[in-house]
DNA sequence: AGCAAGTTATTCAAATTCGAAGCAACTATC
DNA sequence: GATAGTTGCTTCGAATTTGAATAACTTGCT
């Protein structure tokens, strides 16, 4: 094989990339730290329950937001504390824990909603047309699709082989 | 309520856009710490400095990578008692702190390298075309750029404002 | 010069994060 | 229907990360 890596076009858009979402969840998170006393991987867990449909598993709910289990269970410790969420056993599976958000829950996610879209809008979407967003939007969920796709390397659900 | 906040395209480009980040990211950790023994961030740091013309400062350094100046303190730490890197004064300005990477530093860059990029390449741009990847750095580079040029909220470089 | 305000880096304590290990429950295979 | 392997979650210890407080230095203003 020849080894071919990175020309001098995809190392930049590597670079920028990363730089640009580092900067981008920066501000998030001083923005719902002020706002809401949240830390963005709390915001998103709440955001995400607030959206599903039902309750989620640990699981589902860490691989949605790529984060390890253990640190799930700590942050879901927290939240539940704090009246946030609650988690209860899992009808089929009774070694799965459902997690669902309360009414608490959902009243903070709306009240800390607004301030955080406009901070997205102003930080990510203030500088792009609305083609650009649509494009970046594409182009990034052949990205994710392509990554969830293929063989997991650590928390990404396991299957099992034939020998 | 009036209250323009984001649209459905929007909500959808900026959940996939740091989704996919995220899982890039989880990849790349993995990937060093196998390799090379290093963490994401450490690698970020010697690559910098791998990249630099001279010798940064500590706050160069740690705005550069989106990242505290006391978790970098720490990092740096590390890294120079790895030999990776060296800390010297500065010239100009007594406080500042000049970090250079050594030749040490620079042969683990150069060895860990290709297998960093081969991992970039296989997650990030295997299922994008050229265009794509050139697309892409434009738009991050103009919210990159917007970006930097906000007012800071916390790390970044301050302005004197003339009112 | 002299003082107030701002910068630079480090130290410190507290919070968060992860992986490995452990435990309980499920599934397949015999 | 036992038993070995797998899966879901938590606990545990170690490493990392952060903001606040601190110390050293620089700059601007009078």
């Amino acid at each position: 094989m020849g080894r071919v890596t990175l020309d001098a076009r995809q190392l930049n858009t590597y670079f920028v990339l990363t730089e640009a979402v580092s900067l981008l969840q920066h501000h998030v998170e001083q923005q719902l730290r002020d706002e809401g006393g949240l830390s963005a991987v709390q915001f998103q867990l709440l955001a995400r329950l607030a959206h599903a449909p039902g309750a989620l598993t640990m699981t589902e709910l860490a691989d949605g937001v790529v984060y390890s289990r253990s640190g799930l269970t700590y942050q879901a410790g927290l939240l539940e504390k704090a009246g946030l969420i609650e988690r209860g056993p899992s009808p089929g599976d009774e070694r799965a824990v459902q997690v669902a958000i309360t009414d608490k829950g959902r009243d903070l996610v709306a009240r800390v909603l607004p301030g955080h879209a406009e901070g997205v809008r102003d930080m990510l979407f203030a500088s792009l047309a609305d083609a650009d967003v649509e494009t970046l939007g594409t182009i990034m969920t052949r990205v994710r699709d392509h990554m969830r796709a293929l063989p997991p390397r650590s928390a990404a659900p396991r299957k099992k082989r034939s020998e």
